[in-house]
DNA sequence: ATATAACCGAGTATTTTACTAAGGTATTGT
DNA sequence: ACAATACCTTAGTAAAATACTCGGTTATAT
């Protein structure tokens, strides 16, 4: 199984789009700078994302990207398949040829765990973590930390409701 | 998240363990043999089982290793919390310091992850992997084959590799 | 025109994995 | 007794993957 910070940074990524979709497409410095993720690392995730469809572009300036499609309709594991091959638990991709071309002895097991991994993570959709108390108050920590040090930009992120 | 072929190895080896524990202790050498693990590798595997109590050592001629207690009792989470760090997906080590001391914007979400495949595993025992007819076929396939080149020779691994 | 920001490809330091090598040390059949 | 067996330990290492950097090109709003 590959779960690494590469899904991670993915569906974070992905997550921080969702939150600030309201305001036309978001750009990846932006996201960069939110996250502490390097631009560069997450251009090349997006090209992942974008290659299967789950976000569109607008370049240019005052550009950067959305969603595809609606938040309620993306799931974490769509993201993860999107940059990693998979999540995939067996060492032979879930074909059966672990041990000279036959299935190795626990093949099964991580067949099972493998599919119990997905369908949870397929349950999980963006909308529904943006709607979760917790991920609201980090956002919310993150938004004022990018304002607070420039004093007065142009940006109309509002901060509404500090805790 | 760590799973790859350590954990897997570690959980195969014991299953090993487990459907020929009527014949005394087993010897890593039969185990690389049958499971196509390195010995040597085996060794280091076994020597951290050894640590977190899964597994007792018989030396001498004629020993090996047997489980230290009954396989009903013996889960796979165990085993792999024995080789690897553990089954956590966050990168923070589920401390909650992964962006600067604060938790990320996806923390909770690998938090709930790990979980998951954490309850999924504790409650996989080695006891109800030997049952599997699945298992069975294998081990007996496994069994045969060992048993089947070794003509007349004392020697032990002969070619090994090949195809 | 120019700044902005998406796109693209190649390269690279670091880390981890999955081993190998080379020695021990302890136990036991003979 | 003693050699065979098998556990035990440490150190090293090739290959792979990760997590980036760097340098550039293309498109578009102003």
């Amino acid at each position: 199984m590959r779960l690494t910070t590469k899904g991670r940074y993915a569906v974070t990524a992905m997550l921080d789009l969702a939150l600030h979709a309201n305001h036309g497409p978001v750009s990846l410095a932006d996201i960069s700078k939110r996250q502490e993720i390097s631009l560069s690392y997450l251009e090349q995730l997006f090209a992942k994302l974008r290659q299967n469809d789950l976000v569109a572009s607008v370049r240019g300036p005052g550009g950067g990207y959305k969603l595809s499609r609606e938040a309620e309709t993306v799931f974490v594991a769509q993201i993860i398949d999107a940059v990693n091959e998979s999540v995939d638990t067996t060492n032979c991709g879930g074909k059966g040829d672990c041990q000279n071309g036959e299935v190795c002895l626990t093949h099964y097991l991580w067949c099972d765990l493998s599919e119990q991994i997905h369908k949870f993570l397929s349950g999980i959709s963006l909308a529904s973590l943006v709607e979760r108390s917790e991920v609201k108050r980090v956002a919310e920590r993150q938004d004022a930390k990018q304002q607070s040090p420039v004093s007065e930009n142009a940006g109309m992120i509002t901060a509404s409701n500090l805790v």
